[in-house]
RNA sequence: GUGGGUGUAGCUCAGGUGGUUAGAGCACCAGGUUGUGGCCCUGGGGGUCGCCGGUUCGAGUCCGGUCAUCCACCCCA
């Protein structure tokens, strides 16, 4: 038996487009565009913006030279493909923001496991060209009236990354420390020191975190532009209602962040319990050749908040189906008509007025239409409703 | 890539120490006297026991391998 590839799944559950029809809506009503970009990338794209020292570049990309000689690959992420379009098109050269909305699959060659697939849907959101940390704000607000729509719990956890002017001293000084502390540090984290020192902040190494709670932190490191956009930004949080937690030790695993940077948790959902995560990439569109704009975004992985969503299960909609074959017809006609108002099944196998009604209650409808001997003398329905 | 758990019907699972035609519940289908669903009763269809090999007179059961799946690490949405 042929089956789907390893951590791919077939997608049934009426819940992925609930969460597309929320997504959509709420993106919409905050302005945002609807953008489909290729799944196919160059490969170029992803080492550049994600970051050669991610693993997801490193290791985990769906990555393959087509019959061209092109080296492309899946789309791991959906951040860079819609930058890349961004230049290509040009906007980069208008002074107007651009704000996106994306919804699609993702691949990434991990082995799968609760909340990780290789292929999974994400639903996010990119704002170009406006430097304003009410834009943050705007684009953490628009994810957190998503989860209240979907009405799912969450924790929201907010840290700054500094800019190019204080983050590099910041890295610095890190690296200080953590050369202190080398020998007291797990293996991993004595890799990352050189690879990606910061990664070290989120290391669930119960030892290392005693140890790290001392370390220098970003936050007390910002530089007076960034600082001031941390504080407006919380000020901004709290007077919409917006709870959060401060993090200093939260970063982000893709290369291209800067300044604000967010994750909403859930603790429902195992060990993979970022639901959504994002924040700004203001040297993104300078760094893949475009000219240097402000962009701020996140993403909400679906498979992950499909357990958490609710769904109702009314009847719905109108079951038709006919006791005799003359009867169809006139069903046909009949439910052609009624469609125009509303959901209109017709079942087209002969069957009594008792299998009809049973298949109409496993089908969950609302209403039944039969037509039998009696109905199509008297050109009537057995209506009935459920 | 690393570690652990699990693979028997569409689904959830039983099947001590190897021994006839492999079971249950749910689901599905058909009936319970002419055309009224859900509840109940009766009957029925469904399984190469993940796959390959080994031990044995005999393997769902023991052994090895392999694949898949789940959970965790790593990483990330």
């Amino acid at each position: 038996m042929i089956k789907a590839p390893r951590g791919m799944k077939d997608i049934f559950d009426p819940r992925f487009l609930k969460i597309f029809d929320v997504t959509r809506k709420i993106a919409e009503n905050y302005g945002f565009d609807y953008i489909e970009t290729p799944i196919l990338e160059e490969t170029s794209l992803f080492k550049r913006s994600v970051g050669e020292s991610s693993d997801i570049v490193n290791k985990e990309m769906y990555q393959f030279i087509d019959k061209g000689g092109n080296d492309v690959c899946l789309r791991p992420e959906g951040t860079a493909g819609v930058v890349r379009s961004f230049i290509e098109h040009k906007f980069d050269r208008q002074a107007t923001p651009k704000r996106f909305w994306y919804f699609g699959p993702m691949f990434r060659y991990e082995r799968p496991q609760k909340g990780r697939l290789r292929e999974f849907h994400q639903f996010g959101v990119e704002s170009f060209g406006v430097e304003s940390i009410y834009e943050d704000i705007n684009i953490i607000a628009l994810a957190a009236d998503i989860f209240d729509e979907l009405k799912i719990d969450y924790t929201l956890k907010i840290n700054s990354l500094g800019c190019p002017e204080c983050m590099p001293k910041y890295k610095e000084t890190l690296v200080e420390f953590l050369n202190f502390h080398k020998n007291e540090l797990c293996e991993d984290c004595q890799r990352r020191i050189g690879q990606n020192p910061i990664r070290t902040l989120d290391c669930k190494n119960k030892n290392c975190q005693a140890i790290l709670k001392n370390a220098p932190k970003i936050t007390d490191n910002l530089c007076e532009n960034c600082n001031k956009d941390f504080e407006n930004l919380k000020e901004g949080l709290n007077n919409l209602g917006i709870n959060f937690e401060i993090d200093k030790n939260l970063v982000r695993g893709l290369d291209y962040y800067t300044k604000t940077t967010f994750e909403f948790i859930s603790n429902k959902i195992g060990a993979q319990s970022a639901i959504a995560g994002g924040g700004r990439y203001d040297r993104l569109v300078e760094f893949l050749g475009g000219k240097a704009t402000a962009g701020v975004g996140f993403a909400i992985g679906i498979e992950r908040i499909m357990d958490l969503v609710e769904i109702e299960n009314e009847r719905k909609g109108i079951y038709m189906g006919a006791i005799i074959a003359d009867a169809l017809p006139i069903i046909m006609k009949k439910a052609k008509n009624l469609r125009k108002e509303t959901k209109v099944f017709v079942e087209p196998n002969i069957k009594s007025l008792k299998a009809h009604l049973k298949a109409a209650d496993k089908g969950n409808f609302k209403k039944v239409l039969i037509m039998g001997e009696n109905e199509l003398r008297e050109n009537t329905f057995f209506e009935k409703e459920l």
